[in-house]
DNA sequence: AATTATGGGAATAATA
DNA sequence: TTATTATTCCCATAAT
């Protein structure tokens, strides 16, 4: 039937019926899961500054999140911390790329001006509200948002003034794959299809995907994935769109590079970083606005 | 040298 | 139907 190509079975069928199972439940325990990982940020945030203020040592302590701390120092090609076992690796100016914009693309955004008419239930209750349940928000732009103080972003937190940041916090596996299985079936209801960049603004609001991708600076749009996890994140990706087969970032960069042709995203010379268009940014922020009641 | 990251052509599928 | 976007496959090159 196919004619070249791996062929592999025609049928489109049973995936379609296995989707909307637990939500409620998903909901409960994606509200303890975030809970939870605040307070594990919280510690290896005094991790961090522990080992900034101590200098690397052996650090018997926790081993638990190490690779985590690790591979995010690493990342980061760390200047601060001149450690003798570390090996500071890429100089790049280290002041992460472009700190400024880099000026191609001045369109304009039409999509901002969605009346933003939505239905009943717009209140916008101070606290949180479950992204996942009320899926009923969303325009084009679309989806939820967190609170604003809960994902205390990188560079409010920077202790230096570069590109400084809030580690990805440890999640371990066991509650991580709950909050991933339940985040990634999010919007199951919605109307419109999400967008690829939508969905990577989305996580980055998400302290519970820190370990997958980061801010590096949101003020000007510049973000990472890591390189450990974002195969995890581009699962999660091809799970939400509805894909037959599963997402991987060899893929989903392939999507990513089109942004960089129709002005979304465009890639930055540091390893696994991207860079929100300034006009992306500002319809992607815009629109959480929206939904925040400021 | 081997692995990993980047980049793009091209066909196809899915949506708007 | 067409145009746009995303997916899938695949290969080449660069970087580490």
């Amino acid at each position: 039937m196919v004619p070249g190509g791996g062929g592999e079975s025609r049928q489109r069928d049973s995936w379609e019926g296995i989707k909307g199972a637990d939500q409620a439940t998903g909901a409960h325990l994606q509200m303890l899961a975030t809970l939870e990982n605040c307070l594990l940020t919280l510690l290896t945030y005094l991790q961090i500054q522990y080992f900034q203020d101590l200098g690397p040592r052996e650090s018997s302590s926790g081993n638990l999140d190490l690779d985590m701390i690790e591979e995010y120092l690493q990342e980061h090609s760390v200047e601060v911390m001149s450690a003798p076992g570390v090996p500071r690796r890429n100089q790049q100016g280290h002041g992460m790329a472009e700190n400024s914009w880099p000026g191609h693309y001045t369109y304009e955004w039409n999509y901002g001006g969605v009346p933003a008419t939505d239905e009943t239930h717009e209140q916008q209750p101070p606290q949180q509200q479950q992204m996942w349940l009320c899926q009923s928000s969303h325009n084009e732009w679309g989806h939820f948002q967190y609170d604003r103080n809960q994902y205390s972003d990188s560079d409010s937190l920077s202790t230096s003034s570069g590109c400084q940041e809030f580690p990805p916090s440890p999640t371990s596996d066991m509650k991580g794959q709950i909050a991933y299985d339940s985040l990634a079936l999010a919007p199951l209801s919605g109307k419109r299809k999400e967008r690829l960049f939508q969905f990577l603004y989305e996580m980055l609001q998400t302290p519970d995907m820190r370990s997958c991708i980061w801010w590096v600076q949101s003020n000007n749009g510049t973000f990472q994935f890591s390189s450990q996890n974002k195969e995890k994140l581009a699962e999660m990706w091809g799970r939400r769109k509805g894909n037959r087969k599963t997402m991987t970032y060899q893929k989903m960069a392939r999507a990513l590079r089109n942004y960089s042709r129709t002005g979304e995203i465009c890639k930055v010379k540091r390893k696994l970083t991207y860079q929100f268009t300034e006009r992306t940014l500002r319809g992607l922020q815009n629109n959480s606005q929206r939904f925040m009641g400021s």
